[in-house]
DNA sequence: TCGCTTATGTGACTTTGGTTACAAATGATC
DNA sequence: GATCATTTGTAACCAAAGTCACATAAGCGA
């Protein structure tokens, strides 16, 4: 890809960065394509760039010692990577996964850049701790959904998120997959999907989910 | 207290400060003691002043519309609150609360220094960065623990963590309290406390837990 | 000491979710 | 279309946790 042109989509999706900020970008910053299906970061891998996501979403998920894992959220167009920010930070290793669950196209800044820009460009500034900000924020409601909610909310919330980021009503996931981000088991989730099916808030099918009021 | 005497406390607990940021949060930063019990941060409550810790505890909970309640984590002696952050940032609401569970003895900075010392104090910088940085790894923790676990190794923790923070072998509170920190029924607390006691790990009294082994 | 309030103990029961063990359906491949 | 792997459906059962009902017990103040 172009300079100039990377510099356009650069233009589009991050606006509120100031002119000589996306001159940097631009200069320091590497464009990479992730594939869907690919591991943007895994645990304990260090990391030494942050992303900026233009394209695609990123599915963050968190999993412990024992293989559990967990759903945490999605990053879109426009975000970043908190969580990557922490991994850098403390060269610690946090057992944090970030999968590609479509083709992500991002530029890559290298963690010192990062800094200097901090320091240097008041809207850079302004983004890293608004990421932070809204990724606390975002744990938090992850936490709100596991304290407080029963099984059945679970997924509901779980089908509106990723129908939202996907912007489709169709999902193409397996119970199975379901059951592993909400860190449950295929059949409860097969016996409530029913349930959700049967109050008219969702269309069954094989790797299949249509959505059709969720509000029910 | 004097200027000078408060110097002299502020370089005992944040020593990784340079010499002229302590000058400054002498200067601007307004010293108060809060009373256990007292609520430093409450749902909504907009923020003008971030802490800075010098003694005592403080809990932070979350809690939800329907006035669920869940404890996220204890700050300590040297550490700032990475959620007033939040709240400051953006205006918003989170549904957050703070309260002393000691005597505590902070400094309180004005957001519109904190923002100025980010960009010319490069050890304030790393603090707020690692403010952070260390809470979400702290969120994750708490999000590994409701998500994985069950309730006993749950009361476990809570009593570890609690007996850390406070540095104390005997920690005082009703069952009804504990529950209501995990979210969870009384009946339940007591019964599995029982256990706990019966396997040899607590002693339990009125309004009292003694923590004998919690490693068994 | 006598009440009274607050805290704890406990049994019985319900609900939710996890487990086991299959059966049936769906799609892909030959 | 027959075969096969994958996915889904379901029933029966189990375990954890929440709820209800009530019994004690411990501390406090009059």
């Amino acid at each position: 890809m172009e300079k100039t042109e990377l510099s356009q989509i650069l233009k589009a999706n991050f606006k509120h960065l100031e002119n000589d900020l996306r001159d940097e970008i631009v200069q320091f910053g590497k464009l990479e394509s992730i594939p869907a299906g690919d591991l943007l970061m895994d645990m304990g891998s260090p990391i030494t760039y942050v992303p900026l996501i233009f394209e695609g979403n990123i599915k963050v998920t968190r999993e412990d010692e024992e293989g559990n894992e967990i759903f945490l959220y999605y990053l879109e167009s426009g975000d970043s990577c908190a969580l990557s920010l922490i991994c850098s930070g403390r060269e610690r290793i946090s057992r944090i996964r970030a999968v590609a669950t479509e083709d992500v196209v991002a530029i890559m800044i290298p963690i010192a850049k990062m800094d200097e820009w901090m320091v240097k460009y008041k809207t850079w500034y302004y983004f890293v701790l608004e990421t932070y900000q809204y990724r606390l924020e975002e744990l938090l409601r992850t936490i709100d959904s596991i304290a407080f909610k029963k099984m059945d909310d679970r997924i509901v919330e779980y089908l509106r998120k990723t129908s939202e980021t996907q912007n489709s009503l169709t999902l193409h996931a397996t119970h199975q997959s379901i059951a592993q981000e909400l860190n449950s088991s295929r059949e409860v989730i097969s016996r409530l999907l029913k349930k959700l099916e049967q109050k008219g808030m969702i269309k069954l099918g094989r790797n299949q989910i249509e959505i059709i009021d969720l509000f029910l």
